[in-house]
RNA sequence: GGCGACGUAGCCAAGUGGUAAGGCAGGGGACUGCAAAUCCCUUAUUCCCCGGUUCGAAUCCGGGCGUCGCCUCCA
């Protein structure tokens, strides 16, 4: 069953071939980091972990570098206004990136190159393009010559006449071409260098990326990712740099580009500062719900942020989060009221074949355990063609009303119920294993220090409380009870099996 | 100005030739002491507009209109 991608380059859907060994490599371009993360950095590494975790389920091993921006004039800058210096700032927002990926329970990255560790290697490849007749040296800046690279344009598709023509800065004098970019640039009094051959300066923006992909992954990479605005210059110079230095070969074989997060019709930002701090979100909302709402659009696709979509984010994922909840209490239940064997309860048991008759008497577990198959089915269709989660996760709400509707008709506890179940189960598991958009596990577990076991030791004798006096048919006793838990954020829902609560603040 | 992408119900959003997924919001009903959750029913003869190709198009082609991105740092 092969995956497609849609790979910028070609500008088609193409079927991915499997490298030798079945070892993928991926390269994602990460912050510059001289200011707090925002909502749009979410993006590329919650695609890149579902399209490690993906590809990883099927068997293939793949091996990620995502990395760090951490030499860059808008450093040098911040640097001077808080009178510290570059590598101080660069530390805290890596710091802060790092805490991010982590509390969004992505942790598939094998490495975090940064630009500052890798300066003989960058100062080896400059040299090497030079060298090779591909870039010159000025007054100490290095530059790369792009009338010397054929292909150049070919990601981005245009051609230097265009660029030329656009060209809306002034022009370096210096400069063979107007579309030339820098490799190394010589530094400025007071400004952090390193040496060189050409003198002491610091890297061009885009070399390091093709450095850092070399010297991890090895070309070509196969999956390089970033914004669909990093295309033009950076992926295009990426290309340049690379296959000159790689005498032609190619760099990457597939591209991928999400598309970006806008904020009043506008992209998002940190030079635009109409941005807002994915620190706060992850706060309010919670890794779930943020990875909900960037993986129920297509990675492509731009989107829109407001509050209000985070708000129905929310409330779609708390529809399926209830369905797996209740699917586990249900499974729970099963378990505990006879363990036993599978049909006795219903005393069909007759054969072999009994499973499939029986489930004919009301055959709830026979329709969910079809619907397991067939969103199983649905969802693995979905992720091959260009890692479509909105559509994966749209073939797991029809699973989750199926297991509601099974369990609403009290179905689940009939024959082969626990095993249709169980199947469920498995679907969601399966696939929530690459979204992340389920809170899973014994909700026990996140529950490890002690002022929490107090909190829901209270929570629980109120609702004992209320239990009683809803026996008394106190119900003014018992709705100030309730009440009173919504307000501080507990969630009261009584069920047949009891009350049942959960914290939603 | 050049290059690229997009325009699907009140809103979000899948869908590249076969007769409009999914979600949110809304309306009606069931269940409930009342709620919440859940279930049932309901919400686009139509996919920005105009032409064309085709037995058949949201999907292909041409032309408009609109929005966004890139051409300068940017996920």
């Amino acid at each position: 069953m092969p995956v497609k991608v849609y790979n910028t380059l070609s500008g088609t859907k193409e079927t991915v071939q499997p490298p030798p060994g079945g070892r993928f490599t991926m390269y994602t371009c990460g912050p510059t980091v001289y200011d707090s993360t925002h909502a749009g950095h979410l993006i590329p590494p919650i695609v890149g972990d579902v399209v490690k975790r993906y590809l990883r389920s099927l068997g293939y091993e793949v091996y990620w570098a995502h990395n760090f921006t951490d030499v860059e004039d808008k450093i040098i800058r911040r640097a001077q206004e808080e009178g510290t210096t570059p590598e101080a700032i660069a530390e805290r927002y890596i710091a802060e990136y790092l805490e991010v990926l982590e509390d969004l329970g992505i942790d598939t990255v094998d490495v975090f190159p940064r630009v500052s560790q890798h300066m003989d290697d960058i100062i080896a490849m400059i040299q090497a393009l030079v060298d090779k007749g591909y870039a010159y040296a000025v007054d100490g800046d290095v530059y790369f010559d792009v009338t010397r690279f054929p292909g150049y344009g070919k990601l981005s598709r245009r051609s230097l006449d265009e660029l030329e023509a656009g060209a809306r800065v002034q022009v370096d004098e210096r400069k063979r071409n107007p579309a030339d970019f820098a490799l190394w640039k010589s530094a400025k009094p007071g400004e952090p260098s390193w040496p060189s051959p050409w003198g002491p300066g610091r890297p061009g923006w885009h070399i390091e990326c093709s450095v850092m992909a070399y010297k991890h992954l090895g070309y070509p990479v196969d999956f390089h990712g970033g914004g669909i605005d990093l295309i033009f210059p950076h992926h295009e110079n990426e290309i340049a740099q690379s296959e000159a230095f790689n005498d032609g070969r190619p760099f990457v074989r597939y591209w991928l580009h999400n598309g970006l997060l806008k904020m009043d019709a506008e992209k998002m930002s940190k030079s635009l500062g109409n941005f807002v701090s994915a620190r706060e979100l992850l706060d309010r909302y919670g890794p779930a719900v943020l990875r909900f709402y960037v993986l129920s659009h297509h990675y492509r696709s731009p989107r829109e942020f407001s509050e209000a979509r985070l708000e129905e984010a929310r409330r779609a994922q708390r529809r399926l989060q209830a369905a797996y909840d209740g699917l586990r209490d249900a499974l729970d239940r099963a378990a505990a009221a006879g363990d036993g064997p599978p049909g006795a309860a219903a005393g069909a048991g007759s054969a072999a074949a009994g499973g499939e008759v029986a489930a004919a008497g009301g055959d709830g577990a026979a329709a969910l355990r079809a619907a397991a198959r067939e969103a199983r089915e649905a969802y693995h269709a979905a992720m091959r063609d260009d890692f479509n989660t909105a559509e994966a996760i749209a073939a797991l709400f029809d699973l989750a009303h199926a297991v509601n509707t099974c369990i609403h008709r009290g179905e689940a506890s009939g024959p082969g119920g626990a095993e249709a179940l169980r199947a469920a189960l498995a679907v969601f598991d399966e696939a929530d294993a690459v979204l992340g958009i389920l809170r899973r596990g014994p909700a026990a577990a996140a529950r490890d220090d002690g002022l929490q076991r107090v909190v829901d030791g209270l929570v629980e004798l109120l609702l004992q409380v209320r239990e009683e006096a809803r026996q008394e048919r106190d119900w003014v006793r018992a709705d100030r009870i309730r009440d009173g838990l919504t307000r501080l954020g507990f969630v009261v829902e009584d069920t047949p099996a009891g009350p049942r609560w959960r914290w939603e603040p």
